[in-house]
RNA sequence: GCUGCCAUGGCUCAGUCGGUAGAGCGUCACCUUGGUAAGGUGGAGGUCACGGGUUCGAUUCCCGUUGGCAGCUCCA
């Protein structure tokens, strides 16, 4: 048979082989470094017996798939760990994951220094370099086998695979776990890894199912490797925004106000006014027309959008609402309805679509608790909302346009490289959940993903990630731990403007029924600010910092001069201030690149006879001397372009 | 909501095997301050998150509440 590998080059044996002995073939080196392969674009064990001619790709720690399969193995030890210390542990499942893996168990939960012991052990299993081996049972026998060992979760999991589904199973010495595979070889390939941490999570996923204890771990190849990471990884933390974001007082919290209500302090304040008026300024030139509506209202107008049997768990309710004679309101959870009125105040002519409305508006949501965090998760938060009205004919292009705006706005941020698309739509196992029924749904989403397809654009698919009343486009991004969120949202509603009996008058004389876009350009601005200190570490675009430049006089004798400096931004727009303190100007340098100023003016004699400024920046260091007028010039350039400058100079240079 | 961890001056943390507390940074005052990444001295500031319990005595041990963190679930 004749084996073609990546390079090009064909190998020819003339007897079956397994992936890892023609691995092994081609060179020993090969062979130890070997995860899987990978046959025809398919990932297959090591172990895997190639009888015909085929592409074959062995896949190493450096590939993506290969890395799986490692992980995976490391998973495989970490079960038989937890095991020989843990027996009446019952294994449930331990996959791979992008930063390593995790196993759950039934068990009580673990402490670090039970995750200590864990890694112990781990390390004499390695070290006792048991071979893995795969092999396949009959579903009856499969089901046996696992009811002997005492593994209920085990048992549940072959149950559900499908009648002619192949039952393998792959053994480590002692230890025999369920598994589909691929493996590496040994034990002992496992060279370096960490158990990161411990935490609960539900069996198979549902908060009905009980609450098993995970651990999670990385692995690698080498030592060196696995300290790089970990060192990454405590830098990277560095940036949390719910660290940062509170160290450089752009927002607070306080146990009397509550979870997820923080506070904006003046810093986070400014950036967020700055973000605000782009976007309102921005969206006017859009074709977007602003409203401002009120942030509650009479339980009945969500028992018409249907909020009330939809989203009810997820609105603050003022009021009682047992008694029939009081008004009971609800802190609205989104905008759409009021907006709704807007459009219903005067009847509309099929001339005057689509209709753009804009709001920067306030909505409440009563998270549960453990779901808050920082400025991601919050029950309060502003966001720059609209909906667009349109005909049957104007969805295509007006979508288009929304999500051509959000782009935008993500490109101007220097955030569009970062974020993925997930076209999301219902569930169609719980259709409860949703308004409309099947045909409607399947209909709105082909045209929402035909959209998707004219635009070219690359996105993923879900199921039961849409909105009560439609299916959307999510534009994902993930945050410093890897965690993904929905910054912004498209969505292509047809179930309300009927419930609100929104209509408009056609070509033909007849009354229509349009269609609405919820759309939102820069999403909200929590958490939108939330992203953008961990995308700059908190040194943000000098258009978006609290404070742009400070003016620091050497001595008492420039304050004056260096005051009207300080007037002469101020009259160009520019957030400036001037640090008077009697202290030496080295200090005064620290305590402004502390602050993360973009921009220091150092002010004294020489700079007031010529009416010029010393330029320090956090981009470059020394800018050398400048005219105060071309200083300003340049900067308000800067801002006017939202120019994202680049660091050219080492951080926390000693 | 669930599992686990955590809560000590504005911030980062030490500490007390139970006898009511310390450091650094910051802040304030005074002195110093003529040039590009930490000048000096002194002072103020804490019911040790809150509420119960055990105890002669609790910041320390136990229970509860609130808040914070990681993960799960849920979501913009």
């Amino acid at each position: 048979m004749k084996i073609t590998l990546k390079d090009g080059t064909i190998k020819e044996y003339s007897s079956a082989l397994s992936v890892y002995d023609i691995a092994a073939n081609i060179s020993e080196g090969l062979a130890r470094m070997a995860c899987a392969g990978e046959i025809d674009g398919e990932v297959v064990d090591l172990r895997e017996i190639v009888r015909t001619d085929c592409n074959l790709n062995i896949l190493t720690f450096n590939d993506e798939k290969g890395k799986k399969a490692f992980w995976h193995t490391a998973s495989h030890i970490l079960a038989e760990a937890v095991k020989r210390l843990y027996p009446e542990a019952k294994l449930a499942i331990g996959p791979a994951i992008d930063t390593g893996y995790y196993y759950d168990f039934e068990c009580d939960s673990f402490t670090r220094e039970d995750l200590d012991k864990i890694e112990a052990e781990m390390k004499k299993i390695i070290k006792e370099n048991a071979v893995f081996e795969k092999f396949e049972l009959p579903r009856e026998v499969a089901i046996n086998f696992m009811e002997e060992k005492n593994e209920p979760y085990k048992v549940e999991l072959i149950k559900d695979l499908p009648e002619d589904a192949i039952i393998s199973f792959y053994s480590q010495g002692e230890f025999v776990d369920l598994c589909a595979g691929p493996h590496l070889m040994k034990a002992g390939a496992i060279k370096a890894f960490k158990l990161i941490s411990s935490s609960g999570a539900y069996w198979r996923g549902s908060s009905d199912n009980k609450m098993l204890t995970r651990v999670y771990g990385t692995a690698f190849t080498k030592k060196a490797d696995l300290e790089e990471y970990l060192v990454k990884l405590e830098e990277i933390k560095k940036r949390d925004h719910n660290k940062l974001g509170r160290e450089m007082e752009i927002f607070t919290s306080v146990d009397v106000i509550g979870q997820g209500l923080p506070l904006l302090m003046p810093n986070g304040a400014k950036i967020i006014q700055t973000l605000q008026r782009w976007i309102e300024d921005e969206e006017e030139k859009w074709g977007y027309i602003r409203t401002k509506t009120p942030l509650m209202a009479k339980k009945d107008l969500y028992v018409i959008s249907d909020h009330w049997g939809h989203y009810k768990e997820g609105m603050f309710v003022l009021g009682d609402e047992e008694n029939e004679d009081e008004e009971v309101f609800a802190l609205r959870p989104m905008t759409c309805p009021f907006q709704y009125y807007i459009y219903k105040q005067t009847p509309k002519s099929y001339r005057e679509l689509p209709i753009r409305y804009g709001e920067t508006s306030t909505l409440f949501r009563n998270e549960e608790s453990g779901e808050m965090h920082g400025l991601t998760r919050v029950r309060q938060f502003t966001i720059s909302e609209g909906h667009i009205v349109v005909t049957p004919d104007q969805i295509e292009e007006e979508f288009r346009k929304a999500l051509e705006l959000a782009r935008y706005c993500l490109t101007t941020l220097g955030l569009e490289e970062d974020v993925t698309y997930r076209f999301s739509k219902w569930d169609p196992n719980n259709k409860q959940k949703y308004l409309g029924d099947e045909a409607q749904w399947e209909k709105t989403q082909d045209k929402v993903r035909e959209i998707l397809n004219h635009i070219g654009l690359e996105f993923t698919e879900e199921d039961g990630e849409a909105a009560f009343y439609g299916p959307k486009l999510d534009i994902q991004a993930k945050n410093v731990y890897g965690k993904e969120d929905t910054m912004i949202t498209i969505q292509l509603d047809f179930a309300l403007a009927e419930r609100f009996d929104m209509t408009y008058i056609d070509a033909d004389g007849e009354k229509k029924r349009p269609f609405i876009i919820h759309r939102t350009s820069i999403g909200c601005y929590e958490r939108t600010l939330a992203w953008i200190i961990e995308k700059f570490a908190g040194l943000f675009p000098t258009w978006l910092c609290p404070e742009q430049v400070r003016v620091l006089p050497i001595s008492e004798k420039y304050h004056d001069y260096a005051n009207k400096v300080l007037e002469h931004l101020k009259d160009n727009c520019i957030s400036a201030t001037v640090d008077e303190r009697a202290e030496k100007i080295g200090y005064k340098i620290r305590e402004a690149r502390l602050k993360r100023v973009p921009y220091m003016l150092v002010v004294g004699q020489n700079e007031e006879e010529a009416n010029k400024v010393s330029v320090r920046s956090r981009y470059k260091g020394d800018e050398g001397q400048q005219n105060l007028d071309d200083f300003i010039n340049d900067i308000c350039k800067e801002i006017r372009t939202k120019e994202i400058r680049k660091i050219e100079v080492e951080e926390n240079k000693k």
